[in-house]
Order: C-alpha cells, then structure tokens, then sequence
DNA sequence: TATGAATGAGCGTTCATTCAT
DNA sequence: CATGAATGAACGCTCATTCAT
C-alpha cells in the first residue's frame, strides 16, 4: 500500500512539477499581473479545475515559484568559512559571487520573476521578498564586519555597504536576465567586473 | 479677462495637484495593480467622473507622476564638466550622488513608484521605465570612461561598472524610503557612505 | 417694456436657432446615439450649461428636430382635392410627391435623422415616429381610396398599398439622402420614377 | 469518446442557443441601445461571466442573430430562373416574396431588429446593413432587367424601382412585425397585395 | 444669462475561483 | 483525479445632467 501511496504521489508531484515548470515559463516572460489561469492552463495543457488541485491560487503557485530559487540559492551560497585552514576570504567572497551568478543565470526565469515584480503583488508578498533580500543583505554584512575584523576590509557602515553590493549584483543580474541569450554573456567575466568593482570600487 | 483665465486655471492646476499629490501617496503605499480608481477618488475627495475631468485614464496619471520625478531628476543632476577649470570630477560625482539622494528623499512617495513597480504595468511602461534607467547608467557610463581618460579610474568595463553604481544606489535608496522616518536618516552619511563604496570598494 | 422683452426674446430665440442648426448637421451626421452633449456644444460654441438653458434634454432637442420637419412638411403637402374644378387627382398625387421629396431634399439633414434612426430612442420617441408615418399613411390611404370612388384606382387593400407607397419612398430617399452629392441627384426624374412605379407598376 | 464529446458539444449549442432566443426577444423589445448585458443574463438566468463564455461581446451576439436572419433568407430566396422550361418568372417573383414575408414573420424578432436598428449601432454594423439591403436590391434590379430583357416589364429606372419595392416591402413587413398578433394577420394576403401593387400598380 | 467643473449611475468587460459531473 | 461550465465581484471608463459662481 505504500508503494501504491508513493506512485500515486510521484505521479502528483510529476504533474505539479510540470506545471510550475510551465508557469515559471510564463511568470518569467509576462510577469505575476499580466499571466492569467488562463495562460498558465493553456501552456501546461490541463483543464481549469485540474490548476486548483495542485495549486491553492495564483498566488500560491507563485510562491512556491520563488520558494524555489530562494532553495535553490540557500543549497548553493555558503557562508564565509573563517576557522583557520579555510580558504582566503576573499577567495569564498569570489566563489559567492561566482555562485550566485551562476545559480540565478540556470535558474533565469525563476530569477527573472523575482527581479521584475519588484513589489506589488500584495503584502504578504511584498514581506516574503523583503525577508528574501533582508537575509542575503544579513550574509553580505556579516561577511564585511568579519572583513573588518580580519583587518581586510576598511571602516565602514557595514550595512549600507551590504546593500550596495546587493543592489548592485541584482542590476547586473537584471541585465544580463532581460530579453539576453545567455551563451552570448561572458557570465565568468561580469562576475570578475562586479567583484572588482566590490573589492577595489573605481579608483585605480 | 487675462486675470480670470489665469485666477480659472490656477484653480484647475491646484485641484489637479491636489489629486496628484494623494495618488502619489496611494501609488507609493498600495503600488500601481493595488491601486483603484475608487481608491484614489475616495482619498481625493472627488467623483469618478471629476477624475477623469483631470487625467485621462489611470495610466495616465501614473504616467504623470512618474514624469514629475524625472523632471525633478533632470533639474538637479547635471553631466560632469571636464572643461578646464571646472570642479575636479571626483566633487562633481559627490555632487551628484548627494543630489539625486536628497531629490529622492525629498520627494520620497514618488520615487518609491519608481523603484517599487520595476516593471510589470504595461509594455509602454516598462519600455519608459528601461530608457529612464538607460539613460541613467549612459551618464554614470561615460563618467567611468572620462574619468579613466583622465587617468584617474582604473581600467574595467565602464557599462557593467556603471550599472553596479545605479544598482547600489538603487537598492539603498529603496531601503531609505520605504516605511522609514526620514528624519532619522543620515542621508548625507549614507551618501558618504556609497561614495566611499564606489570609488574604493572594500578594500582598505 | 415689450419692446425690450421682444428683444430679448428674439435673441434667445436666435441663439436657440443656432444650436438647432448645428445639432441638425451632428444628428444627422453622426445619429442620435453617437452624439453627444460634447459634440453639440463644441460645435455650437457654447458651454455646457447654456446648452442645458435652452434644451431640457439631449432627447429634447432631438424631438424638437423632428417636430420641425413634421411642420415643415405638414406646410408643404396638402390633402387631395376632390372637390369639383379641382385639378385631377393624379396630377395632385403628382404633386405630392414631388414637393415631398423637393422638402426631404432641402431638408435633408433633418430627413436622414427621421429615416436614420428608425426607432430604438426610446418608447416616446417610437410612438412619436410611428404616429408621424401614421399620418402620413392615413393621407395615402384616403387618398387611394377617393381614387377607388372615382374609378381611377384597381381595387386592392387601401392601407397595405399606402403602406407600399410610404415605404417605397422612403427607401428612394433614404438612398438620395445618404452620402450623396444633392447637385448629382436628378430629383425630378427620381420622383418620376416613384410615381410612374406607384401607378403601373412594372408591367408594360 | 465521440458520442460525450458531441453531447457536451450539443449542451453547449443548446444553451447558446437558449441565451440567443432570450436576447432576440429582448433585442427585438428594446432595441441595441436600450438593452443592457444586465437585461440579457437576467432574463436568461445566467451569470454575467457566462454570458462572455458564449458570447464575445454584447455586439458580437447581436452581430449572430443577424447573421442567422440572413442565413435563413439566403437559404429561402432563389435568383430568378430564366431558362427555357422554367415556371413563369412572374410566379417565381410571387414565390420569392411569399417566401420572404413567411421567413420574415417566422423570425419575427429577428426581423424586427433588422427593421428596427435602421443604423446607429457603429459603422460596421451600418456597413454590414447597407451590404445586406444593397444585396437584394441588386437581386430586384436584376430581375427587373430580366424582366425587361424578355418583354415583361415596362421601360424604367431598374435601381430606383427595385429601391421602391424593397422600401415596400420593408414597410409592410415592419408594420405586420411590430406588436400585432401574427395569427390575425393574413400573410399571403398581405404578399399578393404587395405582389399585386408592385406589377400594376394603383391603375385599374 | 452664461459658464464649465462636478457629479454618479450606469456601462461593458475580465478573470480568479468554485463545484457538479 | 480530472474536467470545464458557471460564477459574480470588481474593474476602468462614459456621459447626460446639475449647480455654484
């Protein structure tokens, strides 16, 4: 009975996964407030009331669309090792970046979803996404005050700064998102150009 | 009769205003989708049909107060001048950073459209949104480029670079505005703050 | 003090003259629905209110139109005359016809909003219109039936064919009416060809 | 699998063509203008959003009622046969408007929509008015120049008489359509009246 | 009298969600 | 479990009419 359970729930979590797959797709391309049921059904080739078997709402599959990357970048961001023995900081700080890059450009459309609907959908949404960022400008800072600590990184507001690079990685992220084909971006090479721009900022 | 088209037309441009100023409000607390026309004539005080006396349609009006900002915007930040005799560059970026946070600050609800709905009202929107920012990172661009000319920034990709800057000032901006008392900020500070972060980056 | 309220009254009477016109070509033109207040006023080059201060309604005004044409017509079509010395009634008949299209044609803007808008204004305007055609088809009718007493006219059902007759003419001068250069039409012939039609019908 | 799909296919006919018998009375009661999708879905005892399940919009239904009236008088009324051994084409003329008037007051709704919204609905609905009358105008201008052709038919304007018996016709029609009681109305009597006026007009 | 800003009932349409089959 | 017809609240917008100036 449990291997029958089990089918039956691999089969379900196939189907959901199906959807989602389709409705990234669609999220990625018209955005939360221009994407209909419709849409979404038409393109996952299911029936109306099939979508809200698997799915509570629009809002909900939407949701689970983001809860997905946030997984996904929570598995492949770690934080800086500083125990003696780990790799130079600065080194982890260039495998961040390297990473994250990486991860939102496999995953551009859930990426893309999560850059343009800035805010708006609702509140609870809009707290979701704050708390998203809020924890990734949380790693930046502790990453800086350890830098300081080290004697690495020079006296600053640790926040605010935690924040620039944030804003700062989202733009360029954005851009290389939007309407880009990816082969054509030198992915490895913005990231060096955005680390360097962290590390050194523009002066020579 | 000069004087009564004038007295007429003040009166016109001051209710204008005035619903303008409360749909500033609701547009920044409630974003664009959020936000009904009943929303707004409510606040205002007005009747639908007054509304529509004023603007055209809700796009309309979104569209307005979006084009006060940038005017705004446009007033205050000037290109740097690198004629001889001129401020040294590094001031006049200062300079330019400072004025674009206090314009923000100032007119906060605004600006908080701006950064809130990144994109998703309607294509035209989106296209508007995209060339604003263009043109924002085509100047902060060839700053990059006039300064290393001048031997005074290292070499890198001048538009990668440049739109770390915009991303950075962005997201502290954001931060800044929304929900926050502006009297408890150190806007000058923060200004320092991204100063110091874009043309010495981390590193001590 | 009559003088100066005969005055007065003479420039109301003008004014509301003047927009009559103006709405004569704009009904005419455009039909009862697709008019608005807005068009007439602009086109009359009065504000709002004053249109109000001449005419109760948009319906108002439109009555007034047809009431005008009903007048006009009422003063140009007389009934048959059967009395002895009389000229014969086909040559009246003649007659009729001839000035009822010669009137449609000099009026035909108001014509066309009386055979545009057939009915569908609402339940006042339907009977008005069908009590006008009512009339006027009662005079057919007499009038084939006085040509039946004197043995000019075949026996048939008196009303269907004045009913035939009214409709007939109406079609020949919708037709004329409608986008059409009134210098180009050949009136005098078309009468011809209605009359000829209504007395022999197609056979040779 | 094909005997559910065609039942559901059926149920769904069947209820469209429930809401279209419903709106063809109200339609022809009401006129375009005066009837709302309110009126429509209330006296159909559907849902706002069923209506737009089966019908695009509130001219597009409107459009389809047309469109079935014309259906059912292009399946009824034949061109004129003159080919040796054809029946007289008197009798096929007597034919063709016995047809018409039974179609006519079989749709008795639909017809009077037709009489009725003369224009004013927008300018495809006008266009599409205009191309159905010029149609069977040109079918009358023909047979009259058929008509002619053999002998039959006195010498005359074939376009202004074939305008004159359309308006007869329609005259008669709207008259037998328009709140009266169709079993008190002798059709055929009506026709050979029409018929009878229309070859030999008034003259004995 | 003349004005035109203000009104608000009413419109046609959309779309996320429900539920009988 | 899957379906898709049905729902109805909510929307943005129009326009004939009113009324304070």
């Amino acid at each position: 009975m449990d291997g029958r359970v089990s089918r039956a729930q691999k089969l379900r979590e196939s189907r959901r996964a199906g959807v989602m797959m389709v409705a990234r797709r669609i999220f990625a391309e018209k955005g939360y407030h221009a994407t209909s049921i419709d849409d979404l059904i038409e393109a996952a080739g299911i029936a109306r009331g099939t979508f809200y078997l698997y799915f509570e709402s629009k809002r909900a599959i939407f949701d689970q669309l983001l809860d997905e990357l946030v997984a996904v970048l929570q598995a492949n961001v770690h934080r800086i090792d500083v125990s003696p023995g780990a790799p130079p900081p600065v080194e982890q700080l260039n495998a961040i970046v390297d990473r994250v890059l990486g991860t939102l450009v496999e995953h551009r459309e859930i990426a893309q979803i999560l850059l343009r609907e800035a805010v708006g959908i609702d509140e609870d949404f809009d707290r979701k996404l704050a708390d998203f960022y809020g924890r990734i400008e949380g790693m930046l800072e502790r990453a800086i005050q350890t830098g300081q600590g080290m004697g690495l990184v020079r006296a600053c507001d640790a926040q605010v700064v935690a924040r620039c690079i944030l804003g700062a990685v989202k733009e360029v992220v954005h851009y290389a998102l939007v309407g880009r084909d990816p082969a054509q971006l030198d992915i490895r090479k913005m990231g060096r150009e955005v680390i360097a721009f962290t590390l050194q900022g523009l002066f020579r």
